[in-house]
DNA sequence: GCCAGCATTTTGACACTGTCAAGATTGATT
DNA sequence: AATCAATCTTGACAGTGTCAAAATGCTGGC
């Protein structure tokens, strides 16, 4: 496809040329400003150039275009994964880094982390395989870098698997009291949370 | 009111009686069942045999009653406190109760639990005064018990408060991967939450 | 160069939702 | 018995997701 070609299709409403992407991150960043909730297909059209019903040539349903946002974010956290083991730095320190950074991402991403992590997908169990699959992995690799950390004394509890789900759901829990607005100063998740590192830790230093 | 006044207006769909508390509870019944989503005020009135508006009499929007759903959640969860402080047990033992307690209410009642402590309330920040009072008079007091628990030498952790919210966090945060379905197997959250118990304790006994 | 076929987008329609304004019904009070 | 206020209903409107059918424009084979 050549340039002009691509421009030409940026005029005319017929044969976008990348809708499907469009509208995957237009929709996100109407959710980032407003809400999931408050995302409609019809809005979203509409902030495309495109008629009511365009997306459903890439998208089953709505629910298949919010799987599709979610899926972005796991793409996202991994890379934020991939940063932090690039870095030489001290076990104890990833182990606050990841910590740190899974806080920082929940709320500086709050609705996607809702789509990723939230009731709105997986309670409905209407769940892309691509979402699936993507999901899936992460999950996994966020459980083997825990039993890591555990295995190598840093990190405390007899069952890795076990403790790895509690840590996790420490960090989901702080971040969604948060997130949704239960505790009101979102500034301070990653304060509370830094205070719940100790507990954590095997050698409580 | 005499019975048969009642009685009467049992038959009559005009002047219910005690509409407010009937569609109260006939909704938390029907989102126990379906899900807060699928939750609409017309089918709502149907299954009350009464008017599609008939509830705009009683509150002022579908949040309002959905504040009123969550409402009666936390006078639930403050009399299964009430229960819990009445008990004759050693403080470990009562701690321990507190945690079963809690995930057990959270997966029990889980859509009820999300109107209380989840995003579709809180997060516009539409909450009825209500509402409002009774949640913070319960926040409160969970806070209390845990800064308790903590000043008797029970629990870890230097600030009491962050503490507090600390476990709380992983409390829900435990509640709520199982609840929505990130977790499959809700039956497994107690044993979960048992094997984070020894991290909240000063002494891991 | 043109045409068939295909991918892509649109239009029309439907059932469903929350909510408002205006009217209807009924029990209680005078 | 008449009036009033509380209570409930009807009608209406804009907004939603989604389906079926039609319209549009690109592309490869002749």
């Amino acid at each position: 496809m050549t340039l002009d070609t691509v421009l030409k299709q940026r005029n005319s409403n017929y044969h976008h040329g990348n809708l499907r992407q469009t509208l995957v991150s237009a929709a996100t960043n109407m959710i980032a400003e407003n809400g999931i909730e408050s995302l409609s297909l019809r809005k979203l059209a509409e902030k495309v150039g495109v008629s009511r019903t365009a997306a459903y040539h890439y998208f089953q349903d709505k629910n298949d275009l919010l799987c599709a946002i979610a899926a972005n974010g796991f793409r996202r956290w991994q890379q934020s994964l991939d940063q932090l083991n690039a870095n030489q730095l001290p076990e104890r320190d990833k182990f606050e880094q990841y910590i740190l950074g899974y806080i920082s991402f929940a709320t500086h991403n709050p609705e996607q982390y809702e789509l990723m992590f939230g009731r709105c997908i997986w309670k409905q169990s209407k769940c892309t395989p691509e979402l699936q699959d993507i999901s899936h992995r992460t999950f996994q690799r966020q459980v083997e870098m825990i039993e890591y950390w555990q295995s190598i004394g840093l990190v405390s509890g007899d069952s890795p698997l076990k403790m790895a789900q509690v840590i996790w759901g420490t960090l989901h829990g702080i971040a969604k009291l948060f997130i949704d607005g239960v505790y009101a100063d979102v500034g301070r998740a990653e304060e509370i949370v830094i205070s719940a590192l100790p507990m954590f830790l095997a050698s409580k230093v």
